[in-house]
DNA sequence: CTCTCACATCAGCGGGTGGTGATACCACCC
DNA sequence: GGGTGGTATCACCACCCGCTGATGTGAGAG
């Protein structure tokens, strides 16, 4: 099968505060003055790291009068997690069966 | 349970042509002359990219005469799914349950 | 021994990227 | 209406990081 990760996506979950906002979404719908509180960063490096995370897919924005809630979205992280998983098999058979390209 | 994710690993598989390394090392164990005639990368480049992908861990090196193979660690990678994994059923619970923080 | 090839290391340059302050926008409350 | 608080956008700067060329090292081949 061997679909190939996309490296955009994971670029965008490599930042730290970037996977904090996640694994803080991933336990609670919040908006976005609960995650100025919760990572203790400014207002507008929030938001813009929030655009990241809305431009990749990995969150939608729910607004709630004056107030914008983030959730995660399950499939694009299980996704990720399953093309993960496929490369790990791979890498396993590859290892077990000491499958390698001789010398030139 | 919640093991929060190491951003560090992330990072290291963020970039394109480590990645790419990645890719083709779940398939076949290779030295870097073959990674090189893959990938069309420079030797140094290249070197540089499996002192990093080494030095996270990701990779092991199998001296062979000359040359140096590299194979990936299965057991990284599959840690690293099964944290995405753990991420996304705690997101998608979070998600199906709407527990969302009220406003403040 | 010498030459060649595989690979690693180092120093330097340039572009991409994250953080910040100023500002605009919008919904609510008075 | 005006004011206030929550959020998004923009422009700018500084710094990190990836690419490169030069060079070092070490093992085989001749």
């Amino acid at each position: 099968m061997m679909t190939s990760v996309d490296t955009d996506l994971i670029r965008v979950l490599g930042d730290p505060l970037r996977l904090q906002i996640v694994q803080l979404l991933a336990k609670e719908t919040l908006c976005t003055t609960h995650l100025v509180a919760e990572t203790g960063a400014r207002q507008t490096n929030l938001s813009n790291h929030l655009k990241v995370l809305r431009e990749a897919g990995v969150v939608e924005t729910e607004p709630c009068g004056r107030f914008t809630y983030y959730k995660l979205r399950p499939d694009v992280i299980d996704h990720l997690a399953g093309q993960f998983a496929e490369l790990a098999a791979s890498a396993r058979t590859t290892v077990d069966s000491a499958r390698k390209r001789p010398c030139p």
